[in-house]
DNA sequence: TATATATTATTGTATGATACAACTATAATA
DNA sequence: TATTATAGTTGTATCATACAATAATATATA
């Protein structure tokens, strides 16, 4: 393994995230950047409860609880009561969720868009499979 | 441009911060990872305030001023009053600062070889490099 | 020179994103 | 039935960031 590429793409990483940690503060209630991948989630594989939302993001499930919670006060996911178990929920997406999602995602992609000025099309194509290559390996 | 690709990269952009973005906590005083890119920068290019680092970080003079406080109260950055601007400082890197960026570079480029196995040595080139473009282009 | 303005930096306060620990309620098991 | 396991929430803590207010000093202007 060649230590340089290593070396790049770990301080590149880190470097990547303060950028991208950089508070948007859109405010106004709208969708955050963990709200928007919950709601992703919510979306394209439908419901369920924070615990499987938890495995699946690898994170805590205090935390996704906290930020399915967020999306309900806001009213972009229902938090619906699982009729078998009375312990469980399932969180699901409203209609005004999938319009909040479809809005947050195109604002990202055209800020993304406008990175990518000057890149090939092969270049734009790479990254997004390495990135998801990169992704894939986290699990 | 293509919608498709754009889409990946953003997408896979917010994850990998979510991964990424999972506390470390080393804790134990050590380093954190904004610590991390802070030290960097005064060990490769010399010290300089917090005007000029938050500049250049594209960060928050305020977060930048905490950030060098950390790294001073842990011991890895002195804070050096400017002889010519009484209002200014500089922060340098410490030999103990030197010390612990290159253990947690080390540990850091460890995590990510790990997360690179059975990558071509061209794919992690690639990555690398596509990610340094990327991040270029922020500024 | 005296006053007004600009600059460097710190500190107060707030938000987002996360984790761990304590807890509640319910389900499953022994 | 008593114990243990599970789903979820809430309290508390840390990191990372921003904006606003402030202190101290430097620079510009009247």
């Amino acid at each position: 393994m060649n230590e340089k590429s290593v070396e790049t793409i770990q301080f590149e990483m880190a470097t990547l995230v303060r950028y991208v940690t950089s508070v948007s503060s859109d405010k106004n209630g709208k969708l955050d950047r963990s709200g928007y991948l919950l709601l992703h989630r919510l979306s394209s594989q439908g419901s369920t409860g924070v615990k499987t939302l938890a495995n699946e993001f690898h994170l805590d499930i205090s935390t996704v609880s906290r930020q399915a919670a967020a999306l309900e006060q806001k009213g972009y996911a229902s938090r619906i009561p699982d009729p078998t178990d009375r312990r469980a929920y399932s969180y699901q997406i409203t209609d005004n969720g999938k319009k909040e999602l479809a809005a947050y995602k195109k604002e990202r992609m055209n800020k993304v868009k406008n990175l990518l000025k000057g890149w090939s099309e092969e270049e734009c194509e790479m990254f997004g499979q390495l990135l998801k290559k990169f992704n894939r390996s986290f699990s």
